[in-house]
Formats: structure tokens, C-alpha cells, sequence
DNA sequence: ATGGTAGCGCTGCTA
């Protein structure tokens, strides 16, 4: 089974790079973050179309998740267990039964910069994640939750630890949260394959950042211990991060993780 | 060089 998670800053701009890219990669379940649509919005039919059952969160022009699965989709749940979608201010989260694994796709809130209320409600969302978990699942079952994380989870994970001294992404608290959510059972399944860091999936669009390899590595599949134990690969297409046909890149590359059946 | 890029939607916000 490979499971993708790609952050692709406004489906509605790059629909054609996702079909593409789909068409290549093939990936069973894809997670997809920043659609920035309304559900009346999201594409289905076009994810029909290539095999894909989906399910979409979107309130706004902003935010915005959804899964899209070749191996069913059953049980979808839009924001966290308990709430009403209806009331939910930012939609960054999307839940759903894919095959045999519990899948979320989420996109933790920015926290713009330290301190700062953004960055309160950031690892307060975090915080509600691990709750979230708690509730619907168990870490015995195989459970995959996928998306832009906003956190890179060590010094591996950054270009230059010493530039991000003070900025989000790399506080301690937000690393706490995601060790939250590793205590209860999940494990980043990206690094099983790569200890060494110096691969990120995301960069700025600003200065040419891509190509300075100034980057961070926020996007993240975090999996429980059945899943975990099948990983066979994992790997940043950083192929899906350059313009292609004309197409211009969202600012993440896609993550893709195989895991054998 | 207090900039730079991209997407939202139409003025400035978000990342």
C-alpha cells in the first residue's frame, strides 16, 4: 500500500500537476492539504474519474483537507471527533477508513511566530489531535495520519538549525506536541529510512529557496506500530517540487510512503 | 535592497 501526503497550495491552481502527478505515482491513498475550497467546490468527479473515492473538509477560501483512496473509503469524519463540521472555524482535518487503515490528513494551524496567539491555538490543535486519536482509534489498529504538520520534528529536519533559533516550526513545545502524539503510538515513518536528515518537503517560494536547499521537512506519515512494522520505503518527490508542462509547484513535494500489504 | 513569491479575491491577508 503507498500512502502520499502532499500539501498543494490551492487544488483549484493545480488540479492538472495532481492529476498528472497521480497519474505517475499511483499512490492508494493520497492526502491532500490547503485545498482552499468549499466542499460544493472540490473536484470528485475529476479523482472519480482516475479511481479515487474522496473525501473533502472545506469551509473557506483557506484551509482545506481531504483524502482521496483507490482501496475504499469508508467512515469519513470531517474535524475532530465531537465536533459539529458545520461550526468548525478552519477545516484541517478529515478522517476516513481506507482499506484496513484509519487515515487522517491534516494541516496543523501555522503559529506564526512564537508566543504569539496563532501559536497557542497551534499546540492547542495539536493537543486535540493526540485527543482525537484517543477517541477514534486505537494504536493497534493501523492508523496513518498524514499532512503538513508545520513542525519539523528535529535538527535533521532543517537546513540550518541556528538560522530557525526563536521561529516556530522548531520550538520545543511544538516538537513536544508531536512526541505527544509518538507516546501514544505513532511513528515517523519517514525517518525509519532516513537517519542522516537534509531532505525536507517544503520551501519557500520566496529567494529561490529550492534551489539553495533551504528547506524544512513539515510534512509528515505518522503511523501506528502495524504499519510501521510494513514500511518498506519512503520518499520525497522533489521532482513534484519544479514546474512541469508549464504547471507551477505548490511549495511542498509530496511525501510517499510504501508499506507492504 | 525592510525586499522577495504565490494564492486568495480585489484590499490586504496568509503562508
Amino acid at each position: 500500500m503507498r500512502i502520499a501526503t502532499w500539501n498543494v497550495n490551492s487544488l483549484k491552481a493545480r488540479l492538472s500537476f495532481v492529476e498528472s502527478w497521480i497519474g505517475e505515482v499511483q499512490p492508494d491513498v493520497l492526502c491532500l492539504q490547503e485545498t482552499k475550497m468549499k466542499d460544493a467546490a472540490f473536484p470528485s468527479g475529476v479523482f472519480a474519474a482516475l479511481g479515487y473515492e474522496t473525501v473533502h473538509f472545506g469551509n473557506s477560501q483557506w484551509n482545506g483537507v481531504a483524502i482521496a483512496s483507490r482501496v475504499g473509503l469508508v467512515s469519513a469524519q470531517q474535524g475532530f471527533d465531537g465536533e459539529d463540521p458545520s461550526q468548525v472555524p478552519e477545516a484541517r482535518i478529515v478522517s476516513a477508513t481506507c482499506g484496513s487503515v484509519r487515515v487522517s490528513s491534516v494541516y496543523v494551524p501555522n503559529g506564526r511566530s512564537v508566543g504569539s496567539e496563532h501559536y497557542a491555538y497551534k499546540l492547542d490543535w495539536l493537543a486535540r489531535l493526540t485527543t482525537h486519536l484517543e477517541a477514534t482509534c486505537t494504536p493497534d489498529q493501523p492508523v496513518a495520519v498524514c499532512g503538513d504538520f508545520n513542525v519539523a520534528p528535529d535538527d535533521r529536519d532543517v537546513w540550518d538549525p541556528a538560522a530557525c533559533t526563536g521561529m516556530t516550526h522548531v520550538s520545543s513545545a511544538e516538537r513536544e506536541a508531536l512526541e505527544a502524539l509518538e507516546r501514544w503510538g505513532l511513528t515517523d515513518s519517514f525517518r525509519l529510512f532516513h537517519k542522516d536528515g537534509g531532505l525536507y518537503s517544503w520551501w519557500d517560494y520566496q529567494g529561490g529557496s529550492f534551489h539553495k536547499g533551504i528547506g524544512m521537512r513539515i510534512d509528515l506519515v505518522l503511523v501506528s506500530r502495524p504499519l510501521a512494522d510494513r514500511a518498506i520505503s519512503a520518499l520525497v518527490d522533489r521532482n513534484a517540487r519544479k514546474k512541469r508542462d508549464g504547471m507551477s509547484p505548490s511549495d511542498h513535494a509530496p511525501v510517499v510512503v510504501e508499506f507492504a500489504d
